[in-house]
DNA sequence: CGGTCTTTTGACTAAATTCAATAGGCGTGG
DNA sequence: CCACGCCTATTGAATTTAGTCAAAAGACCG
């Protein structure tokens, strides 16, 4: 999906470079300068690849690191008390998986790879301790977790006022944008997830995920080809969005 | 709705005394010495009574601090892109309001009392500058704020997967387990908010919250008499919310 | 190449919304 | 104190959306 040089030879453990990373504008650091982002590489280490399937975090066990995403994708889930599986988050490259156990001794959530995927570790205490000399980087952190809060209300909205329509046209805009954000084509890209992923990310049945996508193809507001999506009519799918036939 | 002395007579700026507040064991500086809580309180200024109605906090407006509930309740809401409200949390006494908003420059909700109701106003500099000699205030900050991701995430959960009556009987136990923690009964409690708001927030019609209180009656769940409600069964509520009805 | 998992599509069903009309509360002012 | 008006809540009937069940087609892996 992004930087495929990334997962296929590790860089040395230790030594990952934030200036070489394509990422290194969006990404945690972001306000850092040169120094004190050399500071802050330091302080990941055992980079990590993961294959399609396996787990980051595994949720109820401890919390030590964040996990910042170099290359790839990965699906935030939660287990609840039915034992049913939730997908609550999508993640791609610079996003930060582990925020929700920050100030808490347990995983709440997993993180699974959605494909072959790449991510930088950063032990917690070392965040921690290095934050506290450098302010710049407790406010990347503080601002990291915020904007996951507005992301969770953002969705509220979303899941508790639009149609099965407008919840999947904003899922694709939203995707665009976030890939767009990472200077990648907001046009087309992988949905590297399943139908039944979407689907339970969105409050949806994979069926209706499949019928909507057909339904906007033959719109010609999208193409698909398998997992690849192409966004044909940006300004169509917006008004889907926003207005798209208003319920309540 | 909580301690009604509270906002009848404000305590003299700038001496709101921790110590003295019933919530102490379950607000924000949850943890701290009997020293530690001295310096923490004496941050708190410009301690605020508000009436139905009226806005702690307006979206869009640059943030300067947290809020504590010391007494009544709020609702938090969000306009979105097409200019309609949505409810997306119910504060109650001891409860953080403006997390969503450290880190940022700007407020990304508005937080509007339900009832006469009190607060104690964090600056988030002096916050900022007491937190970083005291690492367990910062713990506690950090705490706050996973817990409101871990919060999300269960209402995501809600929103995306229960049925109208699964989502109304986690609601009324949610509301009830908020109660007791704060030492108010589990079994009866003033719902400040119209049913117009509760529908918002459980992304439901305001018919359907009536529709659905009033079968909770009739089955002799709960007991209603206007915003008052009693829950009469407990483990059937649980029943409810758990298993009930399962759909997907 | 066979088997499994994912996706698509159709027909039917059920749940929740919308529209509409009524009833109840509350505060204001006569 | 009662009457009026406004706002909130309740209840019913019809509609619509999205879910469920089922079957077939396609993709992927070994």
């Amino acid at each position: 999906m992004t930087d495929h040089s990334a997962h296929q030879a590790s860089p040395p453990t230790g030594q990952l470079q934030c200036q070489g990373c394509s990422l290194c504008t969006h990404c945690l650091p972001l306000g850092l300068g040169p120094e004190e982002l050399k500071r802050f590489a330091a302080i990941i280490d055992r980079p990590r690849p993961l294959k399609r399937g396996e787990l980051l975090v595994r949720q109820g066990t401890p919390f030590t690191s964040l996990y910042v995403v170099r290359s790839g994708s990965f699906k935030q889930v939660v287990v609840d008390s039915g034992y049913r599986e939730h997908v609550t988050h999508f993640l791609l490259p610079s996003e930060v998986a582990g925020l929700d156990a920050v100030g808490e001794a347990i995983h709440a959530t997993s993180v699974v790879a959605l494909e072959s995927s790449f991510v930088c570790e950063l032990p917690f205490t070392s965040l921690e301790a290095l934050s506290d000399r450098l302010p710049a980087l407790r406010g990347a952190l503080y601002r990291c977790m915020s904007q996951e809060l507005h992301r969770d209300q953002r969705l509220h909205c979303l899941l508790s006022f639009a149609t099965a329509e407008r919840r999947m046209a904003s899922f694709l805009l939203d995707m665009s944008a976030r890939h767009a954000e990472r200077g990648y084509s907001p046009f087309g890209f992988q949905l590297a997830m399943s139908r039944a992923d979407i689907g339970s990310f969105l409050g949806l049945a994979l069926e209706t995920v499949s019928r909507l996508m057909s339904r906007f193809q033959r719109r010609r507001l999208i193409a698909i080809e398998g997992r690849e999506v192409s966004l044909l009519d940006l300004p169509a799918l917006e008004a889907l969005a926003e207005q798209g036939d208003t319920r309540r």
